[in-house]
RNA sequence: GCCAGAGUGGCGGAACUGGUAGACGCGCUAGACUCAAAAUCUGGUGUCCUCUGGACGUGUGGGUUCGAGUCCCACCUCUGGUACCA
């Protein structure tokens, strides 16, 4: 044992150890109680980020926990590796995505191996190998037969000038972010899967997840945001576009009789048909395309509108009522048209006054308080007013009676309607697994199974935005039933592949086909899956979604497939900033500063340039900010342990974790403190192996009791995930125990049983420390095998207690009371107090 | 815009079910060791005051309660998502 700790060289040997005794290798065992714990996997960005330590850390905890507890865990690792980054990478360095992807998952697991994870390496698994994605193919077509794949015209970014589809992310204020170009909005031919026939049971299952947080199943039941309305038609005068109505829903039919408008999507087909014959109406619903088709674009923009000159027929008080176009209406959600009423919706009631547009009240305050419309909408529900028949009714009543009205004369129906929308698989990029469908003239045909995977090829260089496989005219090129066909260019989303590689880790060199069910009705489903928040949404119900259509192929027996969901806070870190001549910014990493505290403010300079710098506070590690902390760095300087310490003890899991250097050494001087512990009573710890605590004195008892009620604490934290203050708890154990003396045989035993609990306690967290000292201090063979450490509750028992004494809510004072005391005796102790008595 | 969170000392955070606010750590500070510094060890450290005591104190303003960081209402600020970043 070295009389110094060096982190390096006892993990290395840690970690040889672990890989050569396979350590976290397992197989699927009936006879053993099972645990699968998940971490989302990476994408091959290059390096390893301060997020993915958090994560891996968090996993790692938990699967060595649930080992220690004596389950057979399965905690595997692999790569989400297809997806835009690479091929932005590949453009820049002119090299092919595949090399650069495969190059940083090399380095990558390195990585992760160097910090200590007890991942099933054997399970390790790409969605970027034909042997993964083949299935996902196949899986497809299935959908196809099924019914549940189809396709349809759906809005795109679209660059006019490098002819391409942009992401949403590559539309920077409405411009492409390689040309500055002006983006539109642009409607071509795409893949569809209808997680809509889901909606209900993706809503009503998330009762099921009482392991997952409320704010993650209310945001997702919002997203589904299945509500009750009805579909209203109101009738044109004459047929356009082959149409002789316009279909609008809406959840407040009390408001119809307030109805002074409607709006059409520039996309409807009314607008379009209107337009051939109309310049003006033209040239508007050109410069509607003109924005970016996200969501949060489209709500915050500026909102234009242009009446058809046309009008429509309300349903029931027969009115003309003037059809506009409009720039906020979307085409891909709902009948692409809506009914406007300014006075009892805010978005309506800008519109109306932007336009002059009527407003009026139909709905007033039950309680019968006075309004004024001219300050805003009325949006609150009410008792009508202003329509007719309807007048004085409720919500209620008014939605039941208008909706038999409209029923009764075909004029509507009551509906139910969700706001999630089929999901867009279609990509028109090159880095992602190809749809493997076959044009056969203007028929659609599924590839079948036997000419699966379609394979990407690998071997191409990017020169340009365009997908090698769009710009190759003879890849497409393949034949059916003897007949000329062409394959699809398009590529599926990446969302497809993370929807289901939690399945393939069960059987990852599965060949017969997508999965072997002896293997996934074994380990599914996911008993523990932790990752960023930012996942809350859309992988989560995807991969929620890919479970119930597995199911119900017959792949998978669960409903679904997180039992419990962990999701971890961002690491966020100082940045800091100089303004350069023409007041720019530029961003200096954490790394390369230099803080002093002066007069309680931080003073931050480059030590370089001795440039004075602006510190700008804690922000999540980001490129445009310079502030991302390079793990490896501290792994090297510190070592592992630390780092895995550190990111346990700064913040809980779920909030956000500031990274500091200080915090990062404070972790570091306590392994260093718990070493030199270790190392300088060895022999006399070694010694005091086998005897019990026996004869203490009321100190020594004290002492041992603080051990014991801190590991009854860090047992429960354990369980409920909450790491920071198990980390708190190993630390108030050593504290209790190093000031005890090793050569005093009463102490001693004291002390060596708390160093056994502490090193068990502390290998999750920090495994290779805990590894070495517990074979070092002779306690055992691998602490692998180690029993989890129970609490004595012998040790807990206290003579005395001390009392709060509060007089109206307020402490005045604190007693100590004999433990057997009665409740008389108590509160005669308590009334003895003097400042109780004043 | 909409949906969902968060806000506690100089800093990160603790306080599971309404009952001692500030555990544990960082920083700062005094002392020990040292020629000195670093490292290490020991003690102190929410703010204020008329200081053996007391008042105030958990983003802001209200409310419920004997008692609120915790429950309710309104607001402010920051963060995540918003369907093609993953």
């Amino acid at each position: 044992m070295h009389d110094q700790y060096q982190p390096q060289q006892i993990e290395q040997q840690a970690q040889r150890h672990w890989t050569e005794t396979r350590a976290f290798e397992v197989e699927s065992d009936p006879s053993r109680e099972k645990f699968y714990c998940l971490a989302m996997f990476p994408y091959p960005s290059g390096k390893l980020h301060m997020g993915h330590v958090r994560n891996y850390t968090i996993t790692d905890v938990i699967a060595r926990y649930q080992r220690m507890l004596g389950k057979n865990v399965l905690h595997p690792m692999g790569w989400d590796a297809f997806g835009l980054p690479a091929e932005n990478a590949a453009i820049q360095n002119k090299t092919a995505p595949a090399k650069w992807t495969y190059q940083n998952i090399a380095y990558m697991t390195q990585q992760l191996q160097g910090l200590g994870f007890g991942f099933d390496w054997s399970r390790e698994l790409a969605t970027c190998q034909p042997d993964y994605y083949r299935w996902e193919q196949w899986f497809f077509t299935r959908l196809y037969e099924k019914g549940l794949a189809y396709k349809k015209k759906s809005a795109v970014n679209w660059c006019p000038n490098d002819q391409t589809v942009l992401a949403n992310e590559q539309v920077v204020e409405g411009r492409c972010w390689r040309c500055d170009s002006l983006v539109e909005r642009r409607e071509i031919p795409q893949w569809f899967i209808r997680i809509t026939d889901y909606a209900e049971e993706l809503l009503k299952d998330l009762d099921q997840l009482e392991q997952w947080p409320e704010q993650v199943r209310t945001m997702q039941a919002n997203w589904i945001g299945k509500s009750r309305g009805v579909d209203i038609r109101f009738d044109l005068a004459q047929p356009i576009a082959g149409q002789d109505h316009v279909l609008v829903y809406t959840t407040r039919p009390d408001t119809l009789m307030g109805v002074t408008y409607l709006s059409l999507a520039a996309e409807h087909p009314i607008a379009t048909s209107l337009a051939a014959n109309n310049p003006e109406l033209a040239a508007f619903i050109q410069s509607c395309r003109q924005q970016s088709v996200s969501e949060a674009e489209m709500a915050t923009m500026t909102k234009r509108g242009m009446h058809t000159g046309l009008r429509v027929k309300h349903p029931i008080s027969g009115r003309d009522v003037p059809l506009w176009v409009a720039n906020y209406v979307l085409m891909d959600y709902g009948s692409g048209a809506v009914m406007a009423v300014p006075a009892h919706d805010q978005r309506d009631w800008e519109f109306a006054h932007q336009y002059q547009l009527p407003v009026e009240q139909v709905i007033a305050p039950a309680d019968g308080s006075a309004i004024d419309l001219s300050k805003a909408a009325y949006v609150d529900k009410g008792v009508l007013m202003n329509s007719g028949a309807f007048d004085r009714l409720d919500f209620n009543a008014a939605f039941d009676a208008i909706a038999a009205k409209l029923s009764a004369t075909g004029h509507g129906q009551v509906k139910t309607n969700f706001r999630l929308r089929d999901w867009g698989v279609s990509r028109q990029r090159y880095w992602g697994a190809p749809i493997p469908m076959l044009h056969l003239g203007d028929k659609e045909i599924p590839v079948p199974a036997d000419r699966l995977p379609i394979l990407l090829p690998e071997d191409v260089e990017m020169n340009g935005v365009q997908s090698p496989i769009k710009a190759d005219s003879e890849w497409r090129k393949t034949d059916f039933q003897g007949q000329p066909a062409e394959l699809e260019t398009d590529t599926f989303d990446t969302f497809m592949e993370s929807s289901w590689y939690y399945a393939r880790y069960c059987c990852p060199d599965y060949d017969q086909g997508m999965l072997d069910s002896a293997a996934t009705n074994y380990w599914l489903p996911v008993d523990q899956y932790v990752g960023g928040i930012e996942h809350a949404i859309l992988h989560l119900l995807y991969a929620r979604f890919f479970n119930k259509l597995m199911r119900d192929e017959g792949l998978v027996q669960c409903d679904e497939p997180f039992k419990a969901l962990l999701c971890q806070g961002m690491v966020l870190a100082n940045s800091y900033y100089y303004e350069d001549a023409e007041g720019k910014r530029v961003w200096v990493n954490p790394s390369a500063v230099e803080t002093a505290q002066v007069e309680g403010k931080t003073v931050a300079r480059e030590p370089g340039s001795g440039r004075e710098l602006r510190v700008n506070g804690m922000t999540k590690m980001s490129k445009s900010k310079n502030n991302g902390v390079d793990p490896q760095t501290a792994v090297d300087t510190y070592g592992a342990d630390t780092v895995r310490l550190f990111t346990l003890f700064a913040a809980p899991p779920e909030q956000t974790l500031e990274w500091s250097d200080e915090g990062v050494q404070g972790a570091h001087r306590f392994l260093k403190r718990l070493w030199n512990y270790c190392h300088d009573n060895r022999e006399l710890i070694k010694a005091g192996n086998n005897s019990r605590p026996e004869n203490l004195d009321d100190a020594q008892q004290t002492r041992r009791r603080d051990i014991h009620a801190a590991l009854k604490k860090a047992l429960f934290d354990f369980q409920r995930n909450q790491f920071n203050t198990v980390v708190s708890g190993c630390m108030s154990i050593f504290n209790a125990l190093a000031p005890l003396s090793a050569d005093n045989p009463a102490e001693n035993t004291v002390s060596v049983e708390g160093l056994s609990i502490l090193l068990r306690l502390m290998s999750p967290l920090a495994p290779h420390i805990s590894h070495y000292l517990w074979r070092e201090l002779g306690l055992g063979d691998d602490i692998l095998h180690a029993s989890w450490p129970e609490v004595n509750e012998a040790a807990l028992v206290q003579s005395s207690i001390a009392y709060v004494v509060q007089v109206n809510g307020k402490v005045r004072g604190r007693v100590t009371v004999a433990a057997a005391g009665d409740q008389a005796s108590i509160v005669r102790a308590a009334l003895g107090d003097d400042n109780v008595q004043k």
